[in-house]
Formats: structure tokens, sequence, C-alpha cells
DNA sequence: GGAAGTACGCACAAAAAGGTAAGTATGCCG
DNA sequence: CGGCATACTTACCTTTTTGTGCGTACTTCC
């Protein structure tokens, strides 16, 4: 009988498995699609917002913003904002952050490096395999 | 002016950083919600889809079966389908899928660990900072 | 003196992600 | 003999995400 969780039995120290893992949000604000390209870009030192957009191929601006809001909140990027003439903020990793931004940067790199090895999707129909009686 | 990129210049050996880097599809795959959780489950060794289900936490089947027929279009998981009776699949990790389980893992463990020292997202009223005129 | 650059917030719209329910074929359990 | 379990797919609908302008306040560059 798959009687629902009773309570909060889970979240003893995260596990991930668990639907109301704590940590699920931290991860999801990592690894999104822009999570993960601006902690990368932040490894190689403290940038300015446009600096990172035209860094960060393809993101928008309000992604970029919404995003680095979000890591902030986690702690791992730190938000410095001088309100002088023409707006100028700076964006850096926290130490937390660049360890965060190491292992996705590990994961980036072995995902480049084994990409020839990796099939490029090709969507088989959906037969029926190994056919034993 | 942004006169857009003239070709495919940028594709070099892997510029993650390019919006038409073929790494991005294999990373989306890789870091999207369900696709972690489910590499990290299959860590475990093979899984039928109902004990997949079971064990990631809230993953309804429909997202169940389009993550892993995507990671299987890049050949992370294996599945092998008996046509038997009762219908009966088995998933598995390719050799390549336990090198990329292995670094979600990594950060899936960093998360967990690190949790405490991550702030809960206080989400902070947009008040500029570091006034010096 | 008009255009561009800066760092966004906001409103609107399109796209993508995700959930729910139902259907399938059939052996097994009660 | 009816219901459950299995592994999905498909259709339909809701929710979330993301992109696109627009506005801002003021300065510098042509």
């Amino acid at each position: 009988m798959p009687m629902p969780d009773s309570l909060t039995d889970h979240l003893r120290r995260g596990d991930l498995m668990a639907v109301n893992c704590p940590s699920r949000p931290v991860m999801r604000a990592i690894t999104s699609q822009w999570g993960v390209l601006i902690l990368m870009a932040l490894r190689d030192g403290t940038h300015r917002f446009s600096a990172l957009r035209r860094k960060v191929g393809g993101v928008s601006e309000r992604m970029l913003a919404e995003t680095l809001r979000r890591l902030e909140g986690h702690g791992l990027v730190t938000r410095v904002a001088y309100p002088v003439v023409p707006p100028q903020t700076e964006y850096s990793l926290t130490p937390l952050g660049q360890e965060a931004a190491a292992h996705v940067a590990a994961l980036a790199d072995w995902v480049e490096v084994t990409l020839p090895r990796l099939q490029p999707q090709p969507q088989p129909q959906p037969q029926s395999a190994e056919l034993r009686e």
C-alpha cells in the first residue's frame, strides 16, 4: 500500500530522493541552465552584469538578473552595486560558490571532452528490443 | 552593432559559453531536474521502471519515461525491455553514464553536506548597497 | 544633440515543462 | 472472475520558465 509520507521523516540529513529534501532547490539553482554557465563564467573572477551577459552566450537580461539573484540568495554569488552615475554592479563567487562552480566545471569539462563519444541522440523508433519468447 | 555570429566559428572544441555549443543539450539532459536524480538513483545498479519511480520521489511516469529516453539517447543509460507478459524493462547506466553520474553525485553530496552553510535564500529587498558617493 | 552604454524591474506573450487521467495486454492473486 | 501490477504512450490542461520590448537616470562619445 502506497501510504503517503506520514511526515517530514525523510529530511534527516538530506535525502535528495525525497520530494521535500531541502537540497533540491539548491541543486536546481546550481544545475539550472543559466546557473551552470554563470557559475562557470564567474570562475574567471569578478564580472559586471553586462560583461557576464556578453560572456554567457544566449542569456537574456532577465534570466541573467534572475539567476544571479537566486545564486546570491543561496550564498554562492556576491553582488556589489555601486550607486554611481551609470549603474555599476560587480558579481563574484563566494568561497562556497567557488566550490560549487568547481564541481559543475568538472562535469562540464567531462561533457565537452566526452562529447564525441556521446550519441547525438538518434532517437530510435519505439520498437521492442530483445525478443526472446 | 550586434552582428550575429557569422557562422559556426564558435564550435571549435566546445565552448559551453557559445549559444550553439553542442555540449549544451547534453548538459541540459544531465543537469535537468529529473536527470540528476535518475542518474544518481541508477548508481545503485539496474532498476525497473516502477522501482525508479518509487525511488525518485515526486517524479511522474511521464517525466520518468521522457527523461530516461533522453539519457538513453545520449548514451548514458541502457534500456532493455523484455516483451514478457506484464511488461518488464531494466534500466542501467552505461560506462559513460557512470562517469556522468559520479560527477553529479559529487555535486549533490557537496550540496547536502554544505546545505547548513547555504543561505535559505532570504530574498533581500532590492535596496542599493555600498553607499559611497 | 542624438545615440549608446549601464543594470536592471515590469508587463506581456510565447514556449517549455510538468501533472493527470485513461488506455493497453495479460498473467496472477484472492 | 474481477482487480491489481507492469511500462509505457497519448491527449489535455496547468504551471513554470523564458524571451521581448519598454522605461530609467545620467554620462560619454561622436
